[in-house]
RNA sequence: GGCAUCGUGGCCGAGUGGCUAGGCGCCGGUCUGCAAAACCGUUUACUCCGGUUCGAAUCCGGACGAUGCCUCCA
């Protein structure tokens, strides 16, 4: 039996802008879109955060039973820094400013990617196309857009006619936009553009002649717009019609919308049922961007290497922290917040060690299967992984004080605690247990177990002085020893 | 200017028309040679002004403020 027969999900659909009950296409079965990263520089936390909503949503779609395809893109092909007809790509400027093809660039960003959410232990996609490899694909897309009347050639480009598109269809009902007030809005100043109205969007742009990325079509040789390789790729694996479709807040327009426009005006078929968008992870107030430098990179905060926070914290103990917040919400990053998720994420780690010794009693002071499905209520609304973190620190609280003797559970009961935290620890939200055992921590613990030795005899001998010489010192260092009462531990 | 989202206690951050979020911090307790750690307990709230309602922080209207999008962006 599926878990997907038992629980009701219901999830915020930014189209119909309320919370609907799922329902996927397929029985079983779920194909879902997420707008990958442009691979002209490293990926930044703001980045993260958002694929790591998705690995959630992900993660919890798979725990449920469903046959999950995941297809999310790498951004490879160069797309212009402006809306302007001439200007330059950003792939091919960071080429030249490094002094390496295109596609080095490229390959660097794209491992640094997957790099990165490896060490976030964010499951990879399904299927994880590239807009390069897709170009013919996105030709016969054009073609058909062209055959259809909603699109118009021009100097070798292809435009979108979105004024002719409004005539038969909705332009702008995902973001609720309206053409007549965009229009009316865009005193834009004229230059020399070949669009017909500044609301069009390239579907083919011929390449200026310093222009590296460049692929030959029936118009030009030039390169595809930036919102027709989602359309091509997620039509080619996923189908003309499917269930999710995510991404950043900030692609819901032009980016998404220009998406509809295209798949209906391509094959006359609203593209997808759910529309999912993250929200941003703010810095000092500010959406973290590349472009205005308000950012910060995982490894810098990883290594601690940076101006903005304390001190370093770990890929697990971020993603905690960004969990703690529902997707859908703006989250400000800073220095005290991470600091608070780690220690409660500490907390709650030690607290679940001790499921594995818990003493078992005849009965159970706390309604364990309520408890389970209470997470699963958490989730099932949205992805609501804030409530999901507040049950588990409840089921902490609840080990704690069995362990102090002040509740019970059966032997029964614990076996469902064990396998439902498990599961929602580790699958659903994925927080992995870093081990780091080089050589030179396994020295480092065993010096400190000998600091601890000759602290315990001096304790012994009453020997308070050199007792308290050794905590102050390993403290001043950055060791901090901990009393127990099976002995002491230490934490860096 | 247009579109959208939001405004919760010392901080972060959920949620609901009447009933506990949760985390961190503070404070108190247990423990300790003392402390720290750990554990337990506890405290302060819903931007402002109207309206609907028996009752609203929650619904509606307005004001103020914040953020995102309207150009590449997760």
């Amino acid at each position: 039996m599926k878990l997907f027969k038992n629980q009701k999900l219901t999830l915020y659909n930014s189209f119909s802008k309320k919370k609907e009950i799922f329902t996927p296409i397929h029985d079983g079965f779920i194909g879902m879109y997420v707008c990958g990263p442009t691979v002209y520089s490293n990926v930044h936390l703001g980045n993260c955060r958002t694929f790591l909503s998705f690995d959630l949503v992900f993660r919890y779609l798979k725990h449920l039973g469903y046959k999950v395809r995941y297809v999310r893109n790498i951004t490879d092909a160069g797309h212009l820094e402006n809306d302007a007809d001439s200007g330059e790509d950003r792939i091919a400027k960071k080429a030249r400013s490094e002094k390496i093809e295109p596609m080095e660039v490229v390959q660097n960003y794209t491992i640094d990617f997957h790099q990165t959410m490896e060490k976030f232990n964010a499951l990879p996609p399904s299927i994880e196309p590239t807009a390069t490899g897709h170009i013919i694909e996105q030709i016969g897309i054009i073609q058909e857009i062209l055959k259809n009347g909603f699109a118009y050639e021009k100097n070798g480009s292809v435009y979108f006619d979105v004024l002719k598109f409004n005539e038969t269809h909705h332009y702008g009902k995902l973001s609720g936009r309206n053409l007549e007030d965009m229009i009316a809005n865009s005193r834009e100043l004229e230059g020399q553009s070949d669009k017909k109205n500044p609301q069009d969007f390239a579907l083919w742009k011929k390449a200026e002649p310093k222009h590296i990325m460049r692929w030959p079509s029936p118009w030009s040789d030039g390169f595809p717009g930036w919102h027709l390789e989602c359309t091509a790729m997620s039509t080619k694996y996923l189908g003309e019609h499917f269930d999710i479709h995510g991404g950043g807040m900030d692609l819901k327009f032009p980016h998404h919308e220009c998406e509809i426009a295209q798949s209906e005006a391509f094959c006359n078929q609203n593209p997808v049922n759910y529309w999912m968008h993250a929200n941003m992870l703010t810095l000092n107030g500010q959406k973290m961007a590349k472009s205005t430098g308000n950012n910060i990179l995982p490894n810098e905060l990883f290594t601690g290497d940076n101006t903005i926070l304390s001190k370093p914290f770990s890929p697990t103990v971020t993603k905690f922290f960004m969990y703690q917040a529902h997707y859908r919400s703006i989250l400000d990053f800073s220095s005290d917040a991470l600091e608070a998720a780690e220690k409660g994420y500490n907390r709650m780690k030690e607290a679940f060690k001790n499921l594995n010794t818990l003493p078992t009693g005849k009965d159970s002071t706390m309604d364990i299967s309520a408890w389970k499905q209470s997470c699963y209520d958490a989730m099932n609304d949205d992805f609501n992984s804030p409530i999901l973190i507040a049950q588990l620190f409840e089921a902490a609280k609840f080990i704690n004080s069995v362990k102090d003797g002040k509740a019970s559970i059966t032997p029964s009961d614990l076996e469902i605690l064990k396998t439902a935290i498990h599961s929602f620890v580790f699958e659903v939200l994925g927080l992995q247990e870093e081990s780091i055992s080089d050589t030179n921590s396994t020295k480092l613990s065993d010096t400190v177990a000998l600091l601890i030795n000759l602290r315990k005899e001096a304790r012994e001998n009453k020997d308070f002085a050199t007792s308290d010489k050794i905590r102050d010192e390993l403290t001043a260092i950055g060791i901090q020893l901990k009393d127990g009462k099976d002995g002491t531990t230490f934490s860096l």
